[in-house]
DNA sequence: TAGATTGTTAATCGATTAACAATC
DNA sequence: TAGATTGTTAATCGATTAACAATC
């Protein structure tokens, strides 16, 4: 396959990084190829779905050799755009937004916050990186040409801020709140809803305590 | 249906919390009856769908009419064992640590984080909320019967962390990190992955760059 | 060579969507 | 009553898993 641009299934993008990561600890371990047989058993996965999954990114295995280790954690993040740095801003300095502000850990996901932004202007720093009123936003969003933005705010704000973002050009929004924004569709939103995760697991928990 | 107490499709699970969010909206609102339509419409989502994702609480509806809007908020949160608060200790308190022990939304979610645990005995306090030593945790947790763990240490401290989560008896794990656990099977494990959310958004905004 | 692994096609499975009878 | 909506069965769609030929 030689090009898969667009509409890779989902399922497998989410999955992606965690071959990228498990390559990543292998490569510091000195190994130099890998097999989907090897990423499947250490992940607890199907083989052949990992062979799929790696297939959309374009990269070719050698039949009894598996794949270069370095081509293939290259060719992961070319797919995912992880080679270039995505630089975006965070809006909403609370407990949240500096936790995210602190987190040195987006670099490897090809994300970096170049600045955070603010309604109260007395947060002026954190983590070594400034925080600024919310008002600087679009000049400082348009000057620097940020294509992403990560939303952080109270509930309330978050409408208001995600219209705001979109206004200076943003074309991906993180969404943290757990507001359901209506934003133009040529926007890219991703949710960040915990709630989703935790009625997985209480469900499953009720259901045991029944058992 | 009568009873579908075990094996719910994760992905109706998922969207529960969305609905009921809308109805605690649409409560306050004084709304009193809604229908699969007007939920799907504000949602986004087909109609049969929200259909079949409200059946699986057990919930009954009236032909024409919709659903009793308290009743069906009452059967989403008693299918997701959100009715009973589900006390959780927080093992891990960092910057998202923190954020999560200040946030003040879980309870809408059934969830309580009774005690936070770190390794630096320095931290005692935090919006409220006592920090203990990691020490304490095997003791506190069988004392209080605790069957959540919530999991937002560093990636090197991970395992460690949620071993003795599982040694004190929880059941169930909210995992920040991404350091894959390696549990007895009866444990559930959920993970929160920012990962995920951004290799998805990111593939997206860089296939978007190329057209 | 023999056997492990890739790449690909086919079969299965499960979730989503469509169709429609029942009913208030 | 007529029409909107539920509940349910059938059809479609997409993702996962199985099967197998190609190959280093």
């Amino acid at each position: 396959m030689s090009n898969a641009s667009h509409s890779a299934p989902t399922p497998s993008l989410r999955r992606l990084p965690q071959y990228l990561r498990l390559l990543r600890t292998w490569a510091q371990q000195g190994r130099t190829t890998v097999s989907c047989t090897s990423l499947a058993e250490e992940l607890g996965q199907d083989p052949t779905q990992v062979r799929k999954d790696l297939a959309i990114t374009g990269i070719v295995g050698k039949p009894k050799v598996g794949y270069d280790l370095v081509e293939l954690a290259e060719a992961i993040e070319r797919f995912l755009g992880w080679n270039s740095t995505n630089r975006a801003v965070l809006v909403g300095a609370g407990n949240l937004g500096l936790a995210l502000l602190g987190y040195s850990g987006f670099q490897a996901y090809g994300l970096e916050i170049v600045a955070a932004f603010d309604s109260n202007p007395q947060k002026t720093e954190y983590a070594g990186k400034k925080i600024f009123s919310l008002s600087k936003l679009p000049a400082m969003a348009r000057r620097l040409k940020i294509r992403l933005g990560i939303l952080a705010v109270p509930q309330n704000a978050a409408v208001e801020a995600a219209n705001m973002m979109v206004d200076c050009g943003i074309l991906a929004v993180l969404n943290f709140t757990s507001v359901r924004l209506h934003l133009p569709e040529q926007v890219i939103v991703e949710e960040i809803d915990l709630a989703q995760n935790l009625a997985v697991l209480s469900h499953q928990l009720a259901a045991k305590k029944l058992t």
